[in-house]
DNA sequence: CCGCAATTAGACCAAGTGGTCTATTCGTCA
DNA sequence: TGACGAATAGACCACTTGGTCTAATTGCGG
C-alpha cells in the first residue's frame, strides 16, 4: 500500500485490479476481503471489474492466482539460472522467498493456497491450483534436469523441494519468522546428485 | 454430515458447537463460514453460542483450532506409541492422516491453518496457530527420543516431519489425492538414526 | 416445591456482501 | 468531426454477515 506511486497508475485497469487483488487474497484469503476493498486498492468502479471479470469474483480469482503463480515461476528462475547446482538454486530460492516473507512482515502465505483454497467448494479452483502447481514442479524439475539430474529422481526432487517449501511456509507464517523458510535447505539432505553437495 | 447420530446428540451444547465449527472451518477456511451454518449443523440456537463464547466468531475459533489439535496430538501419539522405529511411527501417521483426508473427500485442509490463518489479521490467531504447531512438534520430539534420537537432530526430524506434513497435505488437496500423503515416509530420507533405517 | 442461575431460544439490527444495471466518458478509426 | 464500441462510473438491490438483547426454559440445590 505505499510502493505503487510510480507503477500502478500507468497500468491498465484490470491489472491494477487483479494485482490488488492477489496481493490482497495473499494476506488475507479469498473469502475474508472483499470487492469492495480490491476496488478501493485498486482505485477502480465496480463497473470496471465486471467488465474485465464477468464472472465476478471467482473469475477475479483465478486470474489473481495465476499472475501469483506467474510471480512465482519467475522467482525460481531466476534462483537457479545463475545457480552453479541444483543446491545452490534452491538456496538462493528459499532466501529469496525469506525475503518476500519479510516484505509482507511475517504475514503473508502462498498466495495460490490463499486464493484457491477457501472460498466455495468450487472444483475449478483446486484444478487451477493442482495445474499451477503442477507448473512450479515442472520448472524445477527442468532446473534439475539441467544440473545433469536423471529424470525420475529430477521430479522427485522438484516434487520435495516444492513440499518443504510450501510447509516450511506454513510454519514460518505460524512463527512470524521467515528463519525456517532460510533453513531449508539444510532439509534437502542428500536429494542432489550423490555427493554433489558441498 | 452422517455420522453423529449417535455421537453429537448426548454431547453437550459447546463440544456440539466446537467440533461443528472445527469441521467447517477444516474445510472451507475461517472466513467462508458463517455463524448460522455452524449454529445449523450443531442444532443450537445463537443465544448458546454467545453464552459459551463471549466473544463471538474469534473465541469459538481458536476453541475450534485447539480442539482439533488435541485430535491430531492423539493421532501422533497413536501412531507412534506401537511402531518399532521412528520410521515405523513416521509410516503410520502418514498412512492415518490419509485415510483421514480420504473421508473428507479428499478436500480438507490442515484444521489449524483452516481456522486460523485467513480471517482477521489478529496476531492472537498465530499465536495460538504457533502454540498448537510447536504442541505437534513437541510430541513428535518426544516420540523421536524415544527411538534413541540424540535432542538437537530428534528436534530437527520432528520439524522436518512437520513440514513435510504440512506440504503434502497442501500438495495432496490441489491433486485431489491422498498419494502424496502416503509417499511422505520416503521423503525422510536420512533422518532416522545413520543406518537405522529399512 | 421453590427459587435462582445457567442455558436456550430466536427476533432483531446495522453493516457489509457479491452482483446487476443504466448512464456517461474515453479512445480510435473513418 | 462523427460515431461506435470499449471502458468507467457508481447508484442500487436482495441477501447474508456477526453481534446484541430480551424472554422463556431448564436443571439443580435448598
Amino acid at each position: 500500500m505505499s510502493r505503487r506511486d510510480m507503477t500502478d497508475r500507468p497500468l491498465p485497469t484490470k491489472d491494477r485490479i487483479i494485482r490488488a487483488a492477489a496481493t490482497l487474497f495473499a494476506s488475507r484469503g479469498y473469502a475474508s476481503v472483499g470487492l469492495a476493498e480490491i476496488l478501493a486498492e485498486a482505485k477502480a468502479p465496480k463497473g470496471s471489474l465486471y467488465h474485465h471479470f464477468p464472472d465476478g469474483k471467482s473469475d477475479l480469482a483465478l486470474a489473481a492466482a495465476t499472475w501469483a503463480s506467474d510471480g512465482m515461476l519467475k522467482l525460481i528462475a531466476a534462483s537457479f539460472e545463475p545457480a552453479e547446482s541444483f543446491h545452490g538454486g534452491v538456496t538462493t530460492l528459499a532466501h529469496k522467498l525469506a525475503k518476500l516473507f519479510d516484505l509482507s512482515d511475517q504475514w503473508d502465505g502462498c498466495p495460490v493456497s490463499a486464493t484457491l483454497f477457501d472460498g466455495p467448494p468450487d472444483t475449478a479452483f483446486r484444478a487451477r491450483a493442482n495445474h499451477l502447481f503442477q507448473g512450479w514442479i515442472n520448472e524445477v524439475t527442468w532446473q534439475a534436469e539441467r544440473f545433469g539430474m536423471a529424470e525420475p529422481r529430477a521430479r522427485e526432487a522438484a516434487e520435495t523441494l516444492f513440499i518443504l517449501l510450501e510447509g516450511s511456509w506454513q510454519l514460518a507464517r505460524a512463527r512470524g519468522s521467515s528463519d525456517v523458510l532460510r533453513a531449508l535447505p539444510n532439509r534437502i539432505g542428500d536429494l542432489d546428485a550423490p555427493g554433489a553437495r558441498t
